[in-house]
DNA sequence: CTGAAAGCGCTTACAG
DNA sequence: CTGAAAGCGCTTACAG
């Protein structure tokens, strides 16, 4: 790289100080600058290609104008990645919208735990998001007592950090409703993942209430459980299968591993939605395009992404927003799997 | 937050100067301090919890120890999301090998093509991975020009710009070759793009070149254009029904299209493989579980993610490589849809 | 082996 | 309305 203009440079071309370099430059309120002057400072400024070096504004300000996305690898790694765009864009949609920039920093599974903490300690960043907190974390607790601006997507239990994250519970209860509604009464369900996972919990008492509203004693035997993956979802619906009384419906909290499930019944030559209706959670992109095509509860990752990082960059402006946790609702998209389509549902039960 | 520690605080606990803290702390070779003295200026350090300021050491060492992944959205929007996740975690990974940061950046459909070279100039990243340049960004070729280090993803014909891409004509060729060996003689091909699009001219010279080399004339009429979406896909493939003699095999240059083809088939009773054998490109997530589960080229996302950091930071680390282009190899995935597992090939044509 | 001083390129009170 | 000076928190020649 040839020599950069500094703001030297501008203020000698357009022979002036550099404060007034700065101040025109950074369009400074209640300044009054002769419209000569500012028109001489501009020009300089773009005959130089100046551009303002950010290391020294960073300094000087004491802010970075960054935020970070810190991404955790885990058993839901494939899971995850299905969101990751989504997020991701829409964090830097909103980041943008308010001049700031993104750090993507993904902990790998060599890495501990908190090795993001740096990131906060060094000021590097002025705060972050952190997807897929740790409850053994405890420089995430120091930090956030410290008063370093954080917000989590997904939840932690116990601690009031802010968070966003989307309604589990109601999302499932959508799901179970829309099976009730087409008439089913013994409907199973698989989580997407073992309980000690809070959304985990989450759905299956969605599935729990859905039922108690409509009336229907909850049966323990009707629930298995499911692990992120393809694999346990098959698992869990050949054990659902081999009952003496198996359900009409299953509700699968995670379309990962209701595609899984939909493996499990066409090895077993059911026909969804005729033998039996299926509806997923998440709408990861796959969705769309399995046979028969899987209705789901979306999940809307580009808004969790916009929201995170706007609450936290209104933390960071010193706005102490009281609204948290953030929940937001999701959707229930129907397609082929849960049988409202061809009007053909499976009323037995 | 409260008082950051400075290097002052440090020295002053461990009674040394600062000239002393950083020494030690950033392990400064060929200079000698005593054992005693380093250590207290480590244990100082740590009873501070102090991190030295990332700004003021940016602004001092002329670095940012960042690298940029820019991200242009375009009509091939949800077809390049699809690789948003690999890419993005292979750079991570090979940038913290290096020490680097990545900032992401989404170009946003109503940003200009060049609003990226703001990173760059304000000197917020050390260098950046352009990923989907467009020919006609004329910032770019200066950047590149005043030597500011940049590394593609994707290709620009006619600049020399260093890239990263996957071969093209040669996974073409690969999945042609499959359809060859399988006994047909008769192939169609659908791009995955207009004819515009680099890589879309490279997967059609491909099956050019394996017909060529199995001595099969090339037929204009077998081929067809896709539009990176799934409707073009279907289209396409209507269009090769159509035909007085249609062909017993199609390549589709990209799996979304390839996604459409297969509805096309579908929505007219024909059975793949039996009827008509699909070969993909790309990998996509979903192609593993259509049905039938796609037979495809992939492309391997997060070795160009990776391959495209490494480039980049060894010429930002005044390397400068001569292997430019970077052309990974691609991979035959094969699935179903071939029918190559099934032994049972349409023989016919 | 260690310390006082300069300097990275800005912004921001503070004088004029 | 504009300029000289201090300072952000480091690192790095340069003396001692």
């Amino acid at each position: 790289m040839p020599d950069r203009p500094t703001s030297r440079d501008v203020a000698r071309l357009a022979g002036v100080s550099r404060t007034t370099v700065s101040l025109v430059l950074n369009n400074v309120p209640d300044v009054h600058i002769s419209p000569e002057t500012r028109q001489r400072v501009l020009e300089a400024a773009r005959q130089l290609n100046y551009y303002p070096d950010a290391s020294a504004r960073r300094l000087v300000s004491g802010k970075t104008s960054t935020i970070a996305l810190v991404w955790h690898r885990g058993p839901d790694r494939t899971y995850r990645d299905a969101f990751l765009p989504g997020l991701l864009q829409g964090a830097t949609h909103a980041a943008r919208r308010y001049g700031y920039y993104v750090l993507f920093r993904p902990i790998e599974s060599d890495e501990p735990d908190d090795a993001w903490v740096e990131l906060a300690r060094g000021r590097h960043t002025d705060g972050l998001i952190l997807s897929g907190p740790r409850s053994d974390d405890t420089a995430l607790l120091d930090l956030h007592r410290e008063g370093f601006p954080l917000v989590l997507h997904g939840q932690l239990p116990g601690a009031d950090i802010p968070s966003v994250d989307v309604d589990n519970e109601r999302g499932a209860m959508i799901a179970v409703r829309h099976l009730l509604a087409l008439g089913h009464r013994r409907i199973g369900m698989v989580t997407n993942a073992p309980l000690a996972y809070t959304a985990s919990r989450q759905r299956l008492e969605g599935y729990r209430r859905a039922l108690e509203e409509a009336g229907i004693p909850f049966d323990e035997a009707l629930v298995r459980y499911g692990n992120f993956d393809e694999e346990s979802g098959r698992q869990a619906m050949e054990a659902l299968l081999a009952l003496a009384e198996p359900p009409t419906a299953v509700f699968v909290a995670s379309d990962m591993v209701a595609i899984g499930a939909l493996r499990a019944l066409r090895e077993q030559g059911r026909r969804v939605p005729e033998d039996m209706a299926v509806v997923g959670f998440d709408d990861i992109a796959t969705s769309r395009y399995l046979i028969p095509a899987l209705t789901t509860v979306h999940v809307p990752a580009f808004g969790l992404g916009w929201s995170a990082a706007e609450l936290l960059i209104r933390i960071i402006e010193g706005d102490t927003p009281n609204e948290t946790p953030v929940r937001l609702e999701t959707e229930l998209v129907v397609r082929e799997s849960c049988g409202a389509r061809s009007g053909d549902a499976g009323k037995r039960g």
